[in-house]
DNA sequence: AATATTTTACCGAACGTTCGGTATTGCCAA
DNA sequence: TTGGCAATACCGAACGTTCGGTAAAATATT
């Protein structure tokens, strides 16, 4: 058999970058095309079912990178709570590159993106807030505690991102980290 | 002359809704035309610079009421500054319909909608942190503390709209509404 | 070892639809 | 009857999608 142009992970990675800065709707198949290095032909060799899919593709993978990078990091019983949050905190900074990508619970849920993956958002929300609370729980933090402030974790990281971009100020980004830090090392 | 079918404030509010849920790209003229109940043609009437000129006016729309309602009450020296604060968190969440309609700040910056409106949504941005950065002065914070506080709010109405969104919970919402009072009202 | 066949990947061209945007015509009130 | 508004019809371009066919490697057959 023909081998493939472009690899698999390629393909995901170009479809991230385009779906996270433009969401759904405004990522047109051309863009795709010039982002992945295939023709708009060919992406439907790779997604049969189209643009939902490549869609798909994209919570796919970077479901898999959350689960390895952060939860992975936040639930590694070999490291003590502290480096536990110190590696999560380090990992989402890369994940989003300083703040300068945006977050597909963002960009992914506006109208139709959350018509069409709604369940998948929520899905990922409470992962998020699931595992934070755990790392409260670990800190010694009561179960109301520990969940409010997994919550407040998913709201500064979703408004940083937004308040960065829009002021062109990627120390907020920088700052909120730092404020979920203090969030579990009080004092 | 013969009157206008719609007038200009009902256009205004239906392309606030309509840009709202659907950010720039995702808005469609044929949409906006069911949505204002005028013609495309009639809304290239009113329009004459077409869609950009559509989401300007939405920008226009919203300062102005975020202006009265929210800016308003913030400097409104006739009130005690806890009587401000809490005026102008009534009228955010009026403002955004207890955390079910979007943010502006959100939906017209993605990719195009920052190339277009980015100025806007910046300045925007910064008006919203002026007038919190006030009212923390006026609680007597210095003015470090007022400002982190200020850019602090933006952060939490812009995360806990997208959380809210995103778990179908709108106490997400109202709980950050009281996170923000507590800011100000401490023990 | 050489050839034929199968299998998979890719792509140019075109599909029907919808996009944002325009002329043109008809309507209505002053 | 004049001037401003709205509606019909329409435009080229771009949309997501599909199709016919080609390129290239793996396998099967001689």
């Amino acid at each position: 058999m023909r081998p493939q142009k472009v690899l698999d992970n390629d393909i995901y990675s170009a479809l991230t970058k385009v779906f996270r800065a433009k969401g759904f709707e405004g990522a047109s198949l051309n863009e795709i095309a010039d982002a992945t290095g295939l023709k708009k032909a060919s992406l439907y060799h790779r997604f049969p079912e189209g643009k939902k899919q490549m869609a798909e593709a994209v919570f796919n993978y970077i479901e898999e990178r959350v689960e390895i990078k952060i939860f992975g990091a936040l639930i590694n019983n070999t490291l003590t709570p502290d480096q536990r949050l110190n590696e999560s905190i380090n990992n989402i900074k890369e994940l989003y590159n300083g703040g300068e990508e945006s977050c597909i619970f963002r960009t992914l849920s506006m109208k139709v993106g959350l018509e069409l993956f709604g369940s998948r958002i929520k899905n990922g929300m409470e992962q998020w807030i699931h595992h934070f609370k755990e790392l409260g729980l670990a800190f010694g933090q009561s179960k109301e505690e520990a969940k409010s402030n997994a919550i407040q974790n998913l709201i500064d990281i979703q408004g940083s991102l937004i308040v960065s971009e829009g002021l062109k100020d990627l120390t907020i980004f920088e700052n909120t980290l730092k404020t979920i830090k203090n969030r579990y090392n009080k004092g």
